[in-house]
DNA sequence: TAAAGTACTTTGAGATGCAAAGTTAATATA
DNA sequence: TATATTAACTTTGCATCTCAAAGTACTTTA
């Protein structure tokens, strides 16, 4: 049996992080308050967490104003969904696999 | 939506401690030189893994002696098999989500 | 007697995690 | 005009985690 972690993304072992991709995956665009609220984040916690995925460029962000109040949105990158999806992928090879 | 993040366990946020688990929940017994290897892992680094998996009641140790060697053996306990299957079941929901 | 194996523990450095407080820039309210 | 509020951070500082490497105790093999 090859090594089982290699499948996995060192990225993506905190909870948070893998929230935080999850909710990309299947929402295009969310901005900080909706992730702040959903994963009941504090700003810094969650602000740290959004840094360390944008700098391995997963996920993207955006800054503009709704209405008077500015609004930063998040995306997941291609690079990033990749990523994510082969982690997975990772996972679900080290629960099924029938190691011996 | 309720937050995904707890649907996880903190002690599995470790790729190791995954790996750990899910060789014990297919391989009912498994010693330290088969985890050793298989992960690729240093003496101190496993042992202290370890160490955190039977500390949380996940894992059970038991020691004899093959021939003349030391041969230390590691099991899942039933608690740890649950916590394992939940974590598992909570990265599914997360993935799944059709969150909105 | 020396070297090697087993399964650790200890050490120490570096990375990571977190809450709380501070910051900046804009708008809203008194 | 002064104060408060909101959004989205950044900074701080402490605690925990992670890891490799070295040390340990005991035994076996050369």
């Amino acid at each position: 049996m090859p090594n089982p972690i290699l499948l996995l993304n060192k990225a993506f072992d905190s909870r948070i992080r893998l929230g935080i991709m999850a909710i990309l995956m299947t929402n295009e665009r969310t901005d900080f308050n909706y992730l702040k609220e959903t994963l009941e984040l504090t700003d810094g916690n969650l602000a740290s967490h959004i840094s360390a995925l944008e700098q391995a460029n997963f996920i993207e962000v955006s800054k503009q104003f709704i209405g008077k109040k500015p609004n930063t949105t998040y995306k997941a990158t291609p690079e990033g969904k990749e990523a994510f999806k082969k982690h997975i992928d990772g996972l679900e090879q080290l629960i099924r696999t029938d190691n011996l």
